[in-house]
RNA sequence: GGGGGAAUGUCCCGAGCGGCAAAGGGGGCGGACUGUAAAUCCGCUGCGAAAGCUUCGUAGGUUCGAGUCCUACUUCCCCCA
């Protein structure tokens, strides 16, 4: 199992293992070298499996996205595998306690979430390298208990699995750890079997915290098959500050766009820490990487223009250009020349009803500014709302139609970077 | 089966003599400083314009008054069998 140390010195023969060392997506992988001589050899089937626990994948996940691209990119078949059958039971492997059960509705409704998001990244279908999506619960759902004993059981002793790290976590801190999910690495090791046998898969992706369940997987293949297969995991993606990618001011950065406007999403990325530009533009976008090392090497307040080309490139890939270039003017438009845009996000309000003139507070709230009304009156108070432009204390003053401007619109601002317009209808 | 402990502000951790909208952190948000960064410092962090209303696992009870005391229930942990 080589660490990062010894992959820093390997030289790949491979497209893929070459564009993945070099991007900073691998942290460990087993053999390597295999690997490596088999990619080079000629195209590969690969998956990452993904849990169907929400209806929309996250900034989390897209180092595991950007990961498949790649893998097609360079020549090779993506496979998405959704984890419809394993996400009744609930991976474990990172978490310190069980987490809820979902329904066969839910998880159904949040697999066709997180298929739109794929959408952008892979190219799917039914050539040779196109991506491919498959649900476990395909297999998993009618394996009977003595059947998955016997084909699967007999393969894995319990002293083996009590030394992985999160089964000696929970038990290490009295939490409980309950049979179902201890049968977990042993549905996804039977996934990576699965795939194996249907279409010749022979690595399997995953985050740092795969490792264990991953190498099950392939110890699996080889018993049952005597085949050899590979695994890769990935860096745990956090900010330069220590904090896992992917969570801001209203939780989690989604994909999908009906979740996450691509004007915000242009933000996230324009709020990148200093310190990690160079890494997330080698992760997250197709930069040459001379390019990159340019950009990364900027000092001071220049690093910003590398912030603004790495939104472009993130956003380019999962909006478009348009959407990205859209989003690039309205924040040029309100951050640097001060002046509106209306691609800014934009909230209706009664035409009627602001005539009669409303509450500030009510209107921050309503426009998702603040939480509530109550936060949006603290927010007022401590000078942090504006009113085209102006600070306004009194969160009670009522706004009416005199407070729209030339374009018939009201800027609303809570902070710097939280920008509404208010349009009344 | 027996015995002991735990559940607190719908983000997390966590104090809490019967007068508590409830200490303190973390996180988050806002302000200052900057570069729409980080670090640092300051403020805010249940709902409501207010009167007031609703919070401490659930349901009852004692009390002028209960997170705090009593009873039952639920869930979790530990020890014994």
């Amino acid at each position: 199992m080589p660490a990062e140390a010894d992959l820093a010195t390997f030289k790949p023969k491979s497209d893929l293992i070459r564009v993945l060392l070099e991007r900073g997506h691998i942290y460990q992988a087993t053999d390597i070298e295999g690997l490596d001589a088999a990619a080079a050899k000629g195209p590969i089937s690969a998956y990452i499996g993904f849990d169907a626990t929400a209806s929309s994948l996250h900034v989390g996940s897209l180092m595991q996205i950007m990961t498949l691209r790649r893998l097609q990119q360079t020549g090779h078949k993506p496979i998405v595998l959704m984890g419809g059958g394993t996400t009744k039971v609930g991976d474990p492997s990172d978490k310190t306690s069980a987490r809820p059960m979902l329904t066969d509705a839910v998880i159904a409704a949040n697999i066709e979430g997180i298929r739109k998001a794929f959408a952008p990244f892979l190219t799917f279908g039914s050539g040779a390298t196109d991506a491919v999506m498959v649900n476990n619960a395909d297999w998993l759902d009618r394996l009977g208990y003595i059947e998955f004993l016997r084909e699967y059981g007999v393969h894995f002793t319990i002293n083996k699995m009590l030394t992985l790290e999160f089964v000696r976590n929970r038990l290490d801190n009295e939490q409980p750890l309950t049979f179902l999910e201890f049968n977990y690495m042993l549905m996804q090791s039977a996934d990576f079997l699965e795939l194996n046998r249907r279409m010749g898969c022979t690595l399997q992706f995953g985050g740092s915290e795969q490792w264990g369940n991953i190498v099950n997987g392939i110890d699996l293949i080889r018993r049952t098959e005597a085949k050899e297969a590979f695994g890769i995991t990935t860096h745990l993606v956090t900010t330069a500050s220590g904090v896992k990618m992917g969570k801001t001011v209203d939780g989690a950065v989604w994909l999908n766009a009906d979740m996450r406007s691509p004007y915000d999403y242009w933000q996230f990325w324009r709020n990148t820490e200093d310190a990690d530009v160079g890494r997330f533009l080698k992760l997250f976008t197709e930069l040459p990487l001379s390019e990159v090392a340019r950009l990364a090497a900027l000092q001071g307040a220049e690093i910003n223009e590398a912030k603004k080309i790495l939104a472009n490139e993130a956003t380019t890939l999962l909006h478009g250009a348009e959407a990205a270039e859209t989003a690039a003017a309205a924040a040029r438009a309100a951050f640097e020349e001060g002046r509106l845009s209306s691609d800014l996000p934009t909230v209706e309000i009664s035409g009627t009803e602001l005539e009669a003139g409303v509450p500030i507070a009510n209107v921050a709230a309503d426009a998702g500014l603040a939480a509530s009304r109550g936060e949006a009156r603290r927010l007022a108070q401590g000078g942090g709302l504006r009113v085209n432009d102006v600070v306004e204390k009194d969160a009670q003053r009522l706004l009416t139609t005199a407070d729209c401007n030339a374009d018939g619109v009201i800027k609303l601002a809570a902070g710097k970077k939280k920008i509404v317009l208010i349009r009344p209808v």
